[in-house]
RNA sequence: GCUGGCGUAGCUCAGUGGUAGAGCGACUGAUUUGUAAUCAGUUGGUCGGGGGUUCGACUCCUCUCGCCAGCCCCA
């Protein structure tokens, strides 16, 4: 019999029967990677561990723990779910299933589910698992998978093979009863799937699209080891305590109000106080990095906006015009023509530049109703917008300089994980070929310098300028749009903007929009669940509550609250009487960093109790020594 | 916007055609308390809003506003 030699990760070559399976190789290397296996990259393409080897190859063994092996593992799930389904709801159409970032879905067209059909459908899954069917892959002709498909009345099926190119080998999976359009590969049986969960419901319209039907999609998850699925379930359920929804009501942060109107919130005196902190940082932040502010109003007239090209391109996310005076005028969904106006009110010269406009600037922008969430996405925010106008041989550096100053930015607010993305230049874009190509340069060079990997989105840009897209990773290691950094070749040329160059001549400068924050309201509501509620020192709205234990210490305690007020400490006191441990227990449900307890021991010895909201006593110390200790805690940003 | 679900006291929620309830909060009083809830009393609701069906509607129908999940989109 031919054998063929196989090169394994690790640089060994083994000579095999040929038609050797993958699964029969991993065997050989040891019973434990036969067991946990999912599939086999042969020479780089995932293979199904039960095809033969038919050829030299190099072999690659996935198993649950890498990307590859957790994507197989959770289709396999999903056409499991498919299954159930169909078992229950022999009517039921099935349509597409991919493994997604933390689990897999399936689209069905059927009648909607309700949280009783998941646990039906669970445990009808759980039954396929243990019936221990193997996956089979099959080869078929077009012609032979429709009429298999047109045979099943699976419609949807037909309208993907349609779809797929003609020179594409078509493969089917049958598990047990079930038979599946797929690509492939998958886990070798149905048995290999050991703890699955599913998460949601909701509807998707076919292929994405609102104008075609509306299916049902089913959200689930699998993992291989009871623990892993656990913490998985357990970070939902920490998701859900800290939304910054449910949180700030509970720490009176922001409300909303159904006669205020939809995408709308109010900011009440701590949520306020916060923001002005984070603001005022901000500010103090830009002066220092070379900013100059400004300041424009809520509504501009028509022409500003056919000007700007936004009534062409960007009217539907605008509000109806107001009438005053017989003139139209509309809610600004931008700042940037104002900042135009700003820079275009009188003549530059090159000394000038860059020059850097930045506003907190509250825009207004129509939103779908369905789209609104809670602070994340609202129809009123405020982008804390800049805009940089510099020479063509400043942009390098300013961009350099700008990412750098958003990642420091973001760190001082505790973000340490960043997902950078640069987009280039689309098919549809204005301006001139090589200034994009200069932009994207400058764009890349400064991605390179921080060290930070970034993903390419090519083509990916507006039509008027490359950007960069930086997302921030909270503390549940979700993601959240946060920085833009983008070029604009449209604006300066419709406002016809420029500076007069060493040459005396009228030059085009660069125009460069940056949001850091993005929207104030997303980034504190993402600070919101990022910190639990539980803002470091410097940013929390209370940072320390006086707790007198019986009224005899009322005098001190308030002696104790103006000693820190005066040393810019934002201090209460809590005199009332209440027993301590609910005014501790009210303190600690407010997150206030620290706790000072003052009763006749501390009085004694001019001192305070202090306890922090993580639980720690740190015992009684001098009123001076607590206010070292917080100073330090407020200028380290901890 | 679409599909589905929801809207009852400040908050969390019970209440399936017969005239609205609990816990927490707030207020008052008592208690003077040592690190996550002292006790008692009081207060509190055009049952999101309009229209309809009915002898009678929180409950059924309809329109509308808002919220939630998902799709789409996005700061």
């Amino acid at each position: 019999m031919a054998s063929i030699s196989v090169t394994l990760p690790d640089g060994s070559v083994r000579e095999i029967a040929m038609g050797t399976t993958a699964l029969e190789l991993a065997g050989a290397i040891g019973p434990r990677l036969a067991r946990e296996a999912l599939v086999a990259e042969v020479n780089g393409t995932l293979t199904d561990l039960t095809s033969p080897l038919t050829t030299d190859a190099t072999v690659t063994f996935h198993t649950f723990n890498s990307d590859e092996g957790k994507e197989v593992y959770r289709h396999t799930t999903a056409h499991m779910l498919a299954q159930a389904v169909q078992r229950l709801r022999p009517d039921a159409k099935v349509t597409i299933g991919p493994a997604i970032d933390e689990g897999f879905y399936y689209d069905f067209d059927t009648e909607p589910f309700v949280p009783e059909d998941l646990e039906a459908i669970e445990a009808e899954m759980r039954k396929i698992a243990k019936e221990d069917h193997p996956t089979q892959r099959s080869e078929m002709s077009r012609d032979e998978a429709y009429a298999l498909f047109d045979g099943m009345g699976e419609t949807y099926k037909r309208e993907i093979i349609d779809d797929i190119p003609g020179e594409e080998t078509l493969s089917v999976y049958t598990q047990g009863d079930f038979t599946d359009l797929c690509r492939g590969p998958h886990a070798p049986s149905t048995r290999r799937i050991k703890y699955l969960k599913l998460t949601s419901t909701g509807g998707a319209y076919w292929r994405g699209d609102e104008a075609n039907k509306q299916l049902q999609r089913i959200y689930g998850t699998a993992f291989e080891k009871k623990g892993q699925l656990d913490e998985h379930l357990a970070l939902i359920e920490e998701a859900e305590r800290r939304d910054h929804r449910r949180l700030g009501t509970q720490l009176e942060l922001y409300s909303t109000h159904q006669d205020l109107g939809g995408g709308l919130v109010l900011w009440h005196p701590k949520g306020a106080l916060v923001r002005h902190i984070a603001e005022d940082y901000w500010k103090e932040r830009h002066l220092a990095g070379g900013y100059d502010f400004v300041c424009s109003p809520h509504i501009g007239r028509s022409k500003l906006w056919e000007t700007s090209g936004h009534l062409e391109f960007f009217a539907d996310d605008m509000y109806s015009p107001l009438d005053i005076d017989g003139q139209e005028y509309y809610l600004k969904p931008m700042n940037c023509p104002f900042h135009i106006l700003i820079y275009k009110s009188r003549q530059h010269s090159y000394r000038e530049l860059p020059m850097r406009l930045a506003e907190l600037g509250t825009v207004y922008r129509y939103e779908r109703a369905g789209a609104l969430h809670g602070m994340m996405r609202v129809r009123g925010f405020t982008q804390d917008d800049a805009h940089i106008f510099c020479r063509p041989e400043q942009m390098p550096d300013e961009i350099d300089r700008t990412l750098g100053f958003c990642l420091d930015m973001l760190r001082a607010f505790g973000f340490t994980q960043f997902e950078l993305f640069l987009s280039t230049r689309p098919e549809k874009a204005v301006g001139d070929v090589q200034q994009w190509l200069d932009a994207e340069d400058a764009l890349r060079a400064a991605l390179e310098r921080t060290g930070i990997p970034y993903e390419v989105d090519e083509g990916g840009g507006a039509f008027y300028g490359p950007k960069i897209d930086l997302n921030i990773r909270d503390s549940l290691n979700r993601q959240w749009q946060c920085s833009t950094i983008q070029f604009d070749f449209n604006l300066p040329e419709r406002f016809d903007i420029s500076y007069i160059a060493e040459d005396g001549q009228q030059h085009r400068p660069y125009m460069v929009h940056r949001a850091l924050f993005g929207s104030v309201e997303r980034f504190f509501g993402v600070l919101v669940e990022h910190y639990a509620g539980a803002f470091p020192v410097w940013l929390a709205p209370v940072q320390a509550v006086v707790l007198s234990i019986t009224d005899d210490h009322r005098e001190y305690a308030e002696k104790v609250r103006q000693e820190l007020a005066d040393a810019g400490i934002r201090v209460e006191a809590d005199v009332r009487g209440e027993k301590l441990g609910y005014k501790v227990r009210e303190a600690e449900m407010a997150k206030t960093p620290y706790m000072l307890v003052v009763g006749a021991r501390e009085i004694e010895n001019e001192q305070v109790a202090v306890r922090t909201r993580q639980g720690n006593n740190l015992g009684a110390m001098p009123v001076a020594a607590f206010i070292e200790r917080i100073q330090e805690d407020i200028g380290s940003k901890v």
